[in-house]
DNA sequence: GGTGAAATCTACCTAGG
DNA sequence: CCTAGGTAGATTTCACC
């Protein structure tokens, strides 16, 4: 479905979004029109799902990053549709993900510092009546992101 | 440092990089160019960092999403370089931390089924010196993703 | 906030395997 | 018939006013 060019191609927006059709097409060996059609194409598969704008969490304040295991006391419909809604009202809360294993919940937080991030987990999560285990983990260094796909 | 408008504005740019200064001017309320010129100074002040193509996982045939937590024996520089190395290296790992609290590293992963995420963490990570326990916990869905910096 | 030159995109056309 | 390259009108950007 996909062929040699294509990988190129996705590998290169993935860098680097505002390249031109122009740009595109020497990385490509291809002409400029060509390499609009084959990304017009690989948009319309939903091979690429869009574009977006990559921004500097330091230079918004946001100071910490922490991963949260959060283990639900009940699995009821009722408490889990409201602890999503709890989720997704919170907008340090960047992405959750339901887990395999012994965690039920696994969320990604970017806080301006240690105090707000406590406050979120123990002023707003625990109270939750769906909530019982919590733990928490604080990214100190990254040795890889965003790396593109493996295409 | 940022106002209200600027925040409006990265909030745009995160959902849809691909907006047009006439089309950002009538979200913030502003004329083109006060719009093209708010973006220049933040990708300039390097709030903005890029812009980056979106793609889908399941398009490219990427089944399987994955969180894995390293326990490193050896914290020695030489052990630790080397599996940093190794880290970068493997294309379905996406992104690498090094955490607070009991497990040393957390890695994202995605791979094309279970088969090939086993092989992974069996006949890649566990074979290095340096690598202990090691916990793998299998994303079922997601909740939130990709959710915009909050602003 | 506005303007115009330069760059870019996109739809259409032609050529070749 | 499908894929590649070229072209012109429309759109967008960006330096300057």
């Amino acid at each position: 479905m996909l062929d040699e060019i294509d990988s190129k191609l996705i590998t290169a927006l993935q860098e680097n979004a505002q390249l031109t059709s122009q740009e595109l097409a020497e990385r490509l060996g291809l002409s400029a029109s060509q390499a609009a059609r084959r990304r017009q194409r690989l948009e319309g598969q939903g091979v690429i799902k869009g574009y977006r704008a990559e921004l500097s969490a330091a230079e918004l304040g946001l100071g910490v990053q922490a991963f949260v295991q959060v283990q639900l006391t009940s699995h009821a419909p009722a408490h889990s549709t409201s602890f999503n809604k709890l989720i997704k009202s919170q907008p340090e809360i960047v992405s959750a993900w339901t887990m395999t294993g012994d965690a039920d919940l696994l969320l990604r937080i970017y806080s301006r510092d240690l105090t707000t991030l406590n406050d979120l987990i123990h002023n707003i999560l625990l109270p939750h009546g769906a909530v019982g285990r919590v733990h928490s983990q604080i990214v100190m260094s990254q040795i890889k992101q965003d790396a593109p796909l493996p295409a």
